[in-house]
DNA sequence: TTTTCAATTTTGATGCAACAAAAAATTACG
DNA sequence: CGTAATTTTTTGTTGCATCAAAATTGAAAA
C-alpha cells in the first residue's frame, strides 16, 4: 500500500497525507474489483470506516471522483460505476490505442530480468486461477500488464493507462462471484513473451490486443447478462 | 463559463459548488496558457482572488494537482507545470494515437453542418493570427479539434484528450509573448476538412496527425530554447 | 394497492480556527 | 562577502459546527 498518490508518475513533494491513505486504500479496492457496482459511498460512512474527519474523507472521494473511478449518480450521491456497454467498447478501443503503443515500447526495451519477472506474473495468474482466486488472478494479471507497459519509460502513458483500469476495474466483480473466469489470455501471454524473446515489438503489440479483445469479450458478456 | 466539471462527459449531479467555478476558471486559464509555467498557486491567494474561504479553494487546486494541469514542486507548493522535452514527446504520441482515433471516429459521422463550423471556427483562427491575438487563435484552435472530434460520441475519449491538452497549455505561454505563431495547422486544417467533404476519414485522420507532429515541433523548439 | 405530497433525516458544502510543517527571511559566523 | 544556522512567516491540513439541499420515509388520498 503505497501512501503515493500515483506509483508510476512521481510527485515530487506532497507527503503522505490523512486522506490520501484514504483514497490510495479506496484505489485498491476499487481496481480490484472489491466493491459491488452502484454502491454508493457517501462522506460520513467513509470518515468513520477510516477514522477521520468529514474533510479528507471528501477529499479522497472528490478526488476518485474526478478520475471517475467513482461517478455521481445524483447531486449528492456518489456511487461505484457500473459500465455500460458503450462505455465498454469505448475503453477498449482507448486501451487498444494506448496499451498496443505501450507495449510496443516497452517491448523494444526488453531485457532478460523483465521476461524472468512476466514469468513470475504469469506463474502467479496460473496459481490463483488453479485455487479459482480470482481477485488475485486479476491483480497479478494487471501486474503482468504494467510490468510490460513499465519498460516504455512513458509514465503519463502509463498514468493514463490506469485510469482506463480504474474505470474497467469495479466491472470484475461481477466476475467472480458466480462466473469462472476462463483462462483468460494464458496463450496470449505466452506469445508476447515469446515475441519479446525474439525481439519483435510488433509481434508483442498484437499479443497485447488480442489479449484486450478478449477480455472485452467476456466483459461484455458479463454485462450484457447483467443489464438485463 | 460552464459550472459543469467536464463539458464533454456528463455529471448527472453534481451541482455548481462555490469551489467549482474556481476550478473551471483556473482550468481554462491554464488551457489557454494564461498562467507563465512555474507560477506558484497557494491556497489563500485563491481563496482571496475567488473571495472564498480555504476549502473550496484548496478543492479546486487539488483537483487540477490530481489531474497534473498542476505540479507539486515541493511538499507544500503548486506550480504551473514546464513541460521537459521527454514529457512533450510523450504526449505527442499518445495525442497522435488519441487524436488520431478521435479524428478518425468523428469524420466517419460527418455532417454539413459540422463542415461549416469547422470552416467557422477556422475562420476565427485566421482572424486571430492576422491580429496577432495568439490567445485567441490557440483557442479557436482548440475549438476546431474538439468540434471534429465531438463527432465521434466517445466521451471518455474526449476527455482524456483534454486532460492531455491541459498537460501542454501553459507551455503555450512561452509561445505568445515574443515569438509569432507561424500560420499552424492551416493547410492541415484544410486537408482535414477536404478529407471530411469527401467521406475519407484515413485521410482526416493522417491530416489531424499532421498537425499535431507539426505542433510538436513549435513547441519543441520553444521549450529546447527555453531550457538553455 | 398505488401514487402524491409532506415531514424527517441524511448528506455535501463551506467557513473558520488551530496546528504542524515547510519556506523565506534574517542573523551570525567563518 | 558568502555560507550556515536560526527565527519568522507562510502555507497546507484537519476537525468541527452550521447551513442548505437532496434523499428517504411515512402518511394520506385516490
Amino acid at each position: 500500500m503505497s501512501q503515493n498518490r500515483n506509483p508510476q508518475e512521481d510527485t515530487p513533494g506532497k507527503s503522505a497525507a490523512l486522506g490520501d491513505q484514504a483514497y490510495a486504500v479506496l484505489k485498491e479496492k476499487l481496481l480490484r474489483g472489491s466493491f459491488r457496482p452502484g454502491e454508493k459511498l457517501t462522506v460520513r460512512k467513509i470518515a468513520q470506516e477510516f477514522g477521520l474527519s468529514s474533510t479528507p474523507a471528501r477529499d479522497a472521494l472528490n478526488r476518485l471522483a474526478i478520475q471517475h473511478a467513482l461517478v455521481y449518480a445524483g447531486p449528492k450521491t456518489v456511487v461505484v460505476p457500473n459500465l455500460t456497454l458503450s462505455q465498454l467498447r469505448e475503453v477498449t478501443e482507448m486501451r487498444l490505442a494506448l496499451e498496443g503503443l505501450a507495449a510496443e515500447k516497452g517491448a523494444s526495451k526488453t531485457s532478460p530480468e523483465m521476461l524472468a519477472q512476466l514469468q513470475e506474473a504469469q506463474n502467479r495468474i496460473n496459481s490463483a486461477l488453479d485455487r479459482q482466486a480470482y481477485g488475485d488472478a486479476l491483480w497479478a494479471n494487471k501486474e503482468f500488464h504494467f510490468l510490460l507497459y513499465g519498460r516504455s519509460n512513458m509514465p503519463i502513458l502509463i498514468s493514463t493507462i490506469e485510469q482506463l483500469w480504474l474505470r474497467i476495474g469495479a466491472t470484475f466483480h461481477h466476475l467472480y462471484p458466480d462466473f469462472a473466469i476462463s483462462r483468460l489470455g494464458v496463450s496470449n501471454h505466452r506469445a508476447a513473451m515469446e515475441g519479446l524473446q525474439n525481439g519483435e515489438p510488433a509481434e508483442v503489440r498484437a499479443a497485447i490486443e488480442t489479449d484486450i479483445r478478449d477480455g472485452y469479450r467476456q466483459l461484455r458478456r458479463v454485462i450484457s447478462e447483467q443489464q438485463s
